[in-house]
DNA sequence: CTGACAATGAGAATCATTCTTATCACAGAG
DNA sequence: CTCTGTGATAAGAATGATTCTCATTGTCAG
């Protein structure tokens, strides 16, 4: 499952090169914390903690500092390159933002806990419509569906 | 607004009930710092934090440990009397669960911080059909929008 | 009324995250 | 090319919410 390859219509290297744009426009400098943590974040597809990004920097050899695993992540939050998702588990998960806009929600099985994304436009125009109704300008918003995924699900016959 | 008298339908006295006898049922005892756990949540009409549920019994006279709070929470959360929630902050909030299984989500204000809930049939909709076309079972979901309320809104003119 | 056992409270322990601070590396001036 | 200012970095301390421990108290069944 680390081959990474093409299940997306846009290839790894656009987002890495999308993120450090995105942070140099923003006044930053460039640093190897900095390129250490969006490398680990292009090579996972799916979402992280500050912890495993950091776990996987050292295991590739780099020595990391976890406070800077946190501040990069930050700024990618920051100007937008990387999404923050939050289970409930008082835990925060990183994960690549699509320079095209376009984003996804994430569905969480209690028993094994396994994580799948998903997408609906339904759910986003109810968004869109709440907004609305509400005279709220939502920014963002954060779906999470907690249940049984398909294997964990008792099946008979 | 502390007056909380009655723009609900049910009065808070039946939640009060309602959250002892399922406590009851799932066989657990009765204790001072239960009760005065379940009266705060009533009182309250919006969510609070364990800390603030934490304070208000002080506030009133009762010495009530914070852990036997949390404990109390996570009891009611176990038994459904309770739905706790999360704006992202690190700071878990619970507030009642209507006993006929209505329930609301949240739109926050990023800059006030003022919370509002609100109630969207075509979301439940929305977030049920993902569930059927992914075959999970959701059996619970979060919904957080974030955003301007209409007061932190750059109004001109 | 009494025993068994859950509930309680105080503080210690834990865990993720943030802060502090001394050091380091790169960009531009000279 | 070398010097110097500024942001980046690493390590560990500090913070803050939540959970754990355990001696004690209170509840409820019999």
């Amino acid at each position: 499952m680390s081959s990474g390859r093409g299940h997306h219509h846009e290839p790894a290297g656009a987002w890495t090169g999308h993120a450090e744009s995105a942070l140099r426009a923003a006044g930053h400098r460039s640093g190897g914390a900095r390129s250490s943590v969006i490398a680990q974040l292009a090579a996972s597809d799916c979402c992280a903690t500050a912890q495993e990004v950091h776990d996987a920097i050292r295991a590739s050899g780099q020595r990391v500092g976890l406070a800077s695993v946190y501040r990069v992540l930050d700024q990618l939050v920051a100007v937008g390159a990387v999404t923050r998702v939050e289970f409930g588990d008082g835990v925060s998960r990183f994960e690549p933002a699509p320079p095209d806009g376009s984003h996804h929600h994430h569905l969480v099985c209690e028993r094994c806990g396994v994580v799948r994304p998903f997408e609906s436009p339904e759910l986003e125009r109810a968004i869109h419509g709440v907004g609305d109704r509400e005279r709220f300008r939502v920014e963002t918003h954060e779906v999470v569906l907690h249940g049984r995924c398909p294997d964990c699900l008792p099946k008979r016959a």
